[in-house]
DNA sequence: TCTTTATTTCAACAGTTCTTGAATAGTTGA
DNA sequence: TCAACTATTCAAGAACTGTTGAAATAAAGA
């Protein structure tokens, strides 16, 4: 992961829609999710939800494959994992202040991926 | 860290100069530095330099302070790390490709942070 | 082949962000 | 107070991003 790899995935992901789109996928893990399926959870409309996929998609956080009529979205976990990684390694920097504060947060009560998949329709935060 | 938070400071890292900004004063922990020698050690004019370090501080990743005729800027550990927790928490969800996705990132040979402070001037990746 | 379903592409518009140079404000020491 | 230094604010224009609706593409089944 390089600096100008790690700027397209932060770009991607400092969107509101897009950090959802993440956050419903990543639990869905390599099986992934059809596109319309997607797009009923989020409210999206069609060529919105296209739109957001494929920036997603070219700054390497997700992966797209068709089956059948329906095209799947998965978490790329090498993208997604690579761009935290990037934060860790060049923003972080052992930094014990920092790692406190990336703890605390890794043990806030509200996050939704602990309690496993996202049932489509109850994807809000 | 909620999500509108993490959103900001994601949006505010989507950017090449704030990202150096933040890489380059990670390394110098509480202490910071003042503005001009960060100008001087990015290559940044003035007015492009404040628009982008207050852009950082709306976001919540830096802290600023005056010091008789500088003005100091310093990460804030809280926001930067919670940022970085929050991508964790809520988007690698204990995934283990994606973790290791993460360590793998994490040592990378080329981070600069781990080499000690930037030294002015050498603010380059 | 025709129809239906699923998804993407395209073009236009609105809004936001970024860069630049000029002007302004705060601090120090003579 | 004045000059020098440090940093920010402002305004204008260019570039980019996001949303929308219409049209197009792709696959499946009758």
């Amino acid at each position: 992961m390089d600096r100008s790899k790690a700027l397209a995935a932060l770009s991607a992901l400092a969107h509101e829609t897009r950090l959802d789109l993440v956050r419903l996928l990543v639990p869905q893990g390599a099986a992934g999710m059809p596109a319309g399926q997607i797009a009923q959870a989020l409210g999206l409309a069609g060529p919105r939800l296209s739109f957001h996929l494929s920036a997603l998609e070219q700054a390497g956080l997700l992966t797209a494959r068709r089956v059948a009529r329906n095209v799947i979205y998965s978490v790329d976990p090498a993208g997604l994992g690579g761009t935290i990684g990037y934060l860790m390694n060049h923003c972080c920097c052992q930094d014990p202040t920092i790692l406190a504060a990336c703890g605390d947060s890794h043990h806030d009560p509200s996050s939704a991926c602990r309690q496993g998949a996202v049932a489509p329709g109850t994807a809000k935060t």
